[in-house]
DNA sequence: ATATGTGCAAATTCTTTGCATTAGA
DNA sequence: TCTAATGCAAAGAATTTGCACATAT
């Protein structure tokens, strides 16, 4: 198992990944090293990235395929990182930044990816603590054709 | 191949069938057996159902679970029917009527699913619109632990 | 007439499960 | 120590594809 790289070049990933880590560690859950890996690639990177694409990043520490997928739905169950399902038949996770707190737009055709930093949700999740709900979380994405799309029919 | 059964008791899923159906006498696609019986289905019954119930309730008509496939899937495009991810694995479709836009709020928990009649997602559609993107569609689900998990929770 | 849609069988893809082994608390 | 987490192999489930035949326009 090699050592995991520091991550001291950019501040924001950083703080992300520092109190992710604090997260996991207050939590009943282990720290691992396949935990470790994929926090820090997610706290690195925007993604959102499938299991496979994930698995990618984190088999040079020796992490499964398997274990990624057990881990980003224990991650997601956790709150620590967000699902999202742009259609394809394959759900991708990023994670959970409340600072960022974003929603995608998604071209139908090429499947581009834009990110829109606007939340339009709390209303709903009012509505559903009203009802009782606790451990809110919601997925959004908005589907659209891109400009160089709806060009490219013509 | 059996008749279809006519819908005289409820307006409202006529009406829904009706104008669905000049929808799709207007647009290139054929008028077909498999296609009525799915309307008619998501006309009726609000649902949202899986490929596999969709074809539990079409089957009589003679219509394969691999039709119903291709079938929701080219509605989806068209506007007809909007997929839903209640996170279990398997996309559901409901049809698509625009005088009753509303969300879901699923237990993640008992899997039980609740509608909520506000659309909060104007905004965004807005600023998708101003980015160039036509054919604007959106999914969006919250998710929570309904009263009654919790409390059995204890 | 002819291109589109369908049924059936088989393949593909994503995700989960079982179980023996490893490793964090 | 001792339970939780992992890796590997294998299974399971949802969805797609290929192709010959049927059917709507």
């Amino acid at each position: 198992m090699h050592e995991h790289p520091s991550n001291t070049i950019n501040p924001k990933a950083t703080e992300l990944f520092n109190s992710a880590m604090q997260f996991l560690r207050e939590s009943p859950l282990r720290v691992t090293s396949p935990r470790i890996s994929i926090l820090r690639l997610l706290s690195r990177e925007h993604g959102p990235f499938t299991a496979e694409q994930t698995h990618e990043h984190v088999k040079e520490y020796g992490c499964d395929l398997v274990t990624v997928y057990r881990t980003l739905t224990t991650f997601e169950e956790l709150g620590l990182v967000r699902r999202c399902d742009f259609g394809d038949g394959a759900y991708r996770y990023e994670i959970n930044d409340p600072d960022h707190h974003h929603h995608h737009l998604v071209c139908r055709k090429c499947r581009k990816v834009e990110t829109m930093e606007i939340c339009v949700i709390t209303p709903l999740e009012e509505l559903a603590s009203e009802k009782g709900y606790t451990n809110l979380t919601h997925s959004l994405e908005v589907f659209g054709v891109c400009p160089e799309c709806s060009q490219a029919k013509k």
